[in-house]
DNA sequence: AAGTGGTCTAGACCACACC
DNA sequence: GTGTGGTCTAGACCACTTC
């Protein structure tokens, strides 16, 4: 790390193999390995077995990001949560979802929309879809003790998932929701999830007014 | 991982230790060890020396998000990136920042407003200050021909940093900037970087309308 | 064919946290 | 004290990629 950041290895630099690097600093193999791979991890090496190892050129930042549970969020800032149940709908798949979420016009979904109290005001509002030919048990549930989130969490382990972050115009009828002035600029988060290809759910939360989604490097 | 998710080891439990797993599924120690580091790297398991390993109750699911160089990003939307500096100015530290940066009054700070454009749409407006307690030589730069996000990623390496996306509505002046409707709304991305306890820049991105901020988990 | 990283083994010592 | 995970070693074989 100090040799990447004094660029001493500089940028796109092939570096001594693992073997000439253990002899140098008088240590086994397997702990320049591992040394090397969590660098490669953090993005700041590439490598390749017979290609060597790289200094990447222009090192991606990279930040974790907390996927949290509504729930634990909103009690976690010491305020009481509640939920609400505003719409819960079977249907079929409808034009606008069969592409993002592989599905054809026979499939049916569960759509529901609810809202998330944090100490009895708007914090967020959920459109979901579920995937019924992949989460059948969803159509017996009416989540009103236990939310969508946690029971897809408990009852639909996903293998992998596509995220997006946005920014977007509160509706006339989300505004009415939010509690908040039509046009507000308001904080979307879409995420799809997915059972190996197959479509488990997919969901936009659109966050009342004021909401930062924050981090850390 | 299939022992996590069929809840055979539920979520609080205390699995067996290293030594016992190895033994049962016939492979050394440090096999047992870098599987558990890792499933507790993705926020499955919890380990304490003397404690053992428990399965998380909640795991959190992280996703990573890259921080890109702007001019990178734009490049590999096949677009033509170019930058122009809207304003440059010394100034003593405002009341705002001195919180948020660690700075006092006698701090001098170099304000700049960008534009980063893509294919000669407006892309992004950038707010940036750089401490020049911090940075002394960004007070010679003009950052014309490299822009300063890269101008600091060369300069002046960072050892942490905080990040919040939010959403705002796009002010008059914001507006006419990124050609867009007062009112529209606008992702935001606010970052302050510091090396070791010293802050070196804080930054407000604003991402013309329609941008999405894209990962997976 | 050959060289690189990827992974594993068997053993050892250590650091920490709980008793 | 004592038991757990954290780390390291020396050696081995393998997988992938380039030549």
């Amino acid at each position: 790390m100090e040799r990447i950041s004094r660029k001493i290895w500089a940028g796109g630099e092939l570096i001594p193999g693992e073997v000439e690097l253990a002899q140098e600093f008088g240590c086994a193999r397997a702990t320049v390995n591992r040394a090397l791979r969590e660098l490669a991890e953090a993005g700041y090496l590439e490598r390749r077995r017979k290609g060597g190892t790289r200094v990447t050129k222009h090192p991606v930042r990279k930040a974790t990001l907390d996927i949290p549970i509504t729930r634990l969020e909103i009690e976690q800032r010491g305020a009481r949560y509640e939920h609400k149940i505003l719409a819960r709908i079977i249907v079929k798949a409808p034009l606008a979802l069969r592409d993002s979420m592989h599905l054809n016009g026979e499939n049916h979904l569960l759509h529901l929309q609810s809202l998330h109290n944090a100490d009895g005001a708007p914090f967020m509002l959920e459109d979901r879809w579920i995937n019924l030919e992949t989460v059948p048990d969803a159509s017996a549930e009416d989540f009103q003790t236990i939310n969508a989130n946690e029971w897809l969490v408990e009852n639909a382990p996903f293998t992998k998932g596509d995220i997006a972050f946005s920014a977007a115009n509160a509706t006339k009828s989300e505004a009415k929701i939010l509690a908040c002035q039509e046009g507000d600029a308001i904080f979307i988060t879409d995420r799809t999830t997915w059972h190996k290809d197959r479509s488990i759910t997919s969901v936009r939360l659109a966050y009342a007014p004021g909401f930062q989604r924050k981090t850390h490097i």
